[in-house]
DNA sequence: GTGCATGCAAATCTTTTGCACTCTT
DNA sequence: AAGAGTGCAAAAGATTTGCATGCAC
């Protein structure tokens, strides 16, 4: 866990990043809520309620950007509702890492799927002529242990 | 053409609802272009362009709201900009209707696909315990028109 | 010391809400 | 005449941008 922040923080040296005082405020609330995605406010709720650690919620934004830059977190955005991060804990680093996402509405639990369930469809698609397909998907409801309490 | 819009009238007539000139002026822009899905502020600007036709744009929101309710427009979000709205050329009034976009970024051309590409993965996770799922797919690029020019 | 990163203010974009007035029925 | 629907103003929520200051290196 604390060895994880700390790679993590490293991960920033190495690609000459600053660690500042706002980053590790980020990544600290990121890695104890490794199981949730969150969104840049509650990010900044966390944070201003630990007394300890500090950030400016626009500067929340902005980190968010930066570490999706480098896949050591991941967005995912549901309707209706402000993007989400979490930390990216899947350690392989090849650029095709595509997933989907199930996200609790109850305890905003955020759950990766293997695979993709659309790229069938984007061959079809692409045998028919369209190019530069893109896709997102969403998909919500109560996970089992929220479906039991 | 001019008979769907008649149709589409006399619908919100049997719903009760009052045939205003801000209302023909939504349905009239939507029809004329029926095979695009249009932001609220397409819509507006159409309207403004026209001369003939008038509503405020905070209408033209109320008004696809209520459209929408009447499976008279289907909406259609994609990340990062204004929800879409198209006339539901489809007639079947099934409710079970269920259907996933293609959007072209280019000529913002609006395909529905049959049948529902998660469908089979959400009753895996049905089995698996979850409840109450709900998903949200969009698919976007070139359409073969827009990939030849 | 240098300049990357932050904090603060303000702007932007989409959508919603409140309320008095108007037009459809 | 009644009240559904509209227009205008303003608010709301998420995110971005500009700029002067400050902190990591």
């Amino acid at each position: 866990m604390e060895n994880n922040l700390d790679q993590f923080l490293q991960t920033l040296k190495n690609n000459k990043l600053r660690v500042t005082q706002s980053r590790i405020a980020v990544a600290t609330v990121l890695f104890k809520n490794s199981n949730q995605a969150l969104t840049p406010e509650e990010i900044f709720q966390k944070i201003d309620a630990s007394k300890k650690l500090h950030c400016d919620q626009v500067s929340v934004y902005r980190i968010l950007a930066t570490l999706e830059e480098l896949s050591l977190v991941t967005k995912s955005k549901f309707q209706g509702e402000a993007s989400r991060y979490m930390v990216n804990l899947c350690k392989d680093k090849e650029d095709n890492h595509h997933e989907h996402y199930f996200k609790c509405y109850s305890c905003n639990l955020v759950e990766p799927f293997k695979g993709c369930l659309v790229s069938k469809k984007e061959k079809e698609l692409e045998k028919a002529g369209y190019t530069e397909l893109k896709h997102h998907l969403e998909i919500t409801g109560l996970c089992p242990s929220c479906t039991l309490s």
